[in-house]
DNA sequence: CAATCAAGTTAGCCATCGCTAACTGTAATA
DNA sequence: TATTACAGTTAGCGATGGCTAACTTGATTG
């Protein structure tokens, strides 16, 4: 099943976490996101039986490769997004919000103009 | 009440429609946005509550000077989008369809820079 | 050793927003 | 006039995805 937007929320969570510490759990993926522990519960629930995390017996989370290939899709797009909206004069919190959701709804292919442009525009 | 994102499809589908012809009611709604009868009927009712449109004995639908002020700040982030994808070369089916839905997510501040980048882009 | 705390899960609520089925009421038509 | 068609509404289902309350379980600590 392809993920909706809240499971790619919590994957890309997962992604950002696992780059500064390792051994992450449930509880910082809360954390991080703001969101209640049986929330997190659930979506976890969702991204294992999906393939995307597997989690050890002490509750630590890991991306499988599927998870991190999609993760790190899901980044760039994020990045690139904000660093776009910033390079036009958009305050960092602001541009970082709006590219959390424009990340989820935006099309391979204007992604991909957005980016060559954007690339070209910083030249 | 602030409205939802499904509430803004209905509000913009109902000016759209309104530019193009007069006396529009929610069958045409449903017909422009491919949704059934109870879920326009739903919709409305909440847009008629809210102070977006009004209704008439007759069934035809009238924005509000609220509904409408929003509306067309809808549809202009709508065709600014859309004609920003499709300048950087994006199909026009795709960038449409894009733009439906960052429409509803970007912020006032991220939109005026992609509108001010774009309209400088442009000369 | 008992009490407490931390992490996770289960059960179940609520809102949004699609849907179908089935009803009402009015207008057109055979 | 009786029937049919059309527009709208009501009732209720199902998925997503937040939440709280309350439980289990294991580790820590007084």
């Amino acid at each position: 099943m392809a993920l909706h937007e809240s499971g790619q929320m919590y994957l890309e969570a997962i992604y950002v976490l696992t780059q500064k510490t390792t051994n992450i759990r449930s509880i910082d993926v809360g954390a991080y996101l703001g969101y209640s522990k049986p929330s997190v519960s659930r979506a976890m629930g969702i991204l294992r039986n999906d393939g995307y995390i597997t989690v050890d017996g002490d509750g630590f989370i890991s991306l499988t490769e599927k998870g991190k290939d999609f993760a790190v899709q899901l980044y760039e797009r994020h990045t690139v997004i904000a660093n776009m909206l910033m390079a036009l004069g958009v305050d960092e919190d602001i541009a970082t919000e709006d590219a959390c959701r424009i990340e989820h709804v935006i099309s391979d292919k204007s992604f991909e103009a957005v980016k060559k442009h954007f690339l070209d525009f910083k030249k």
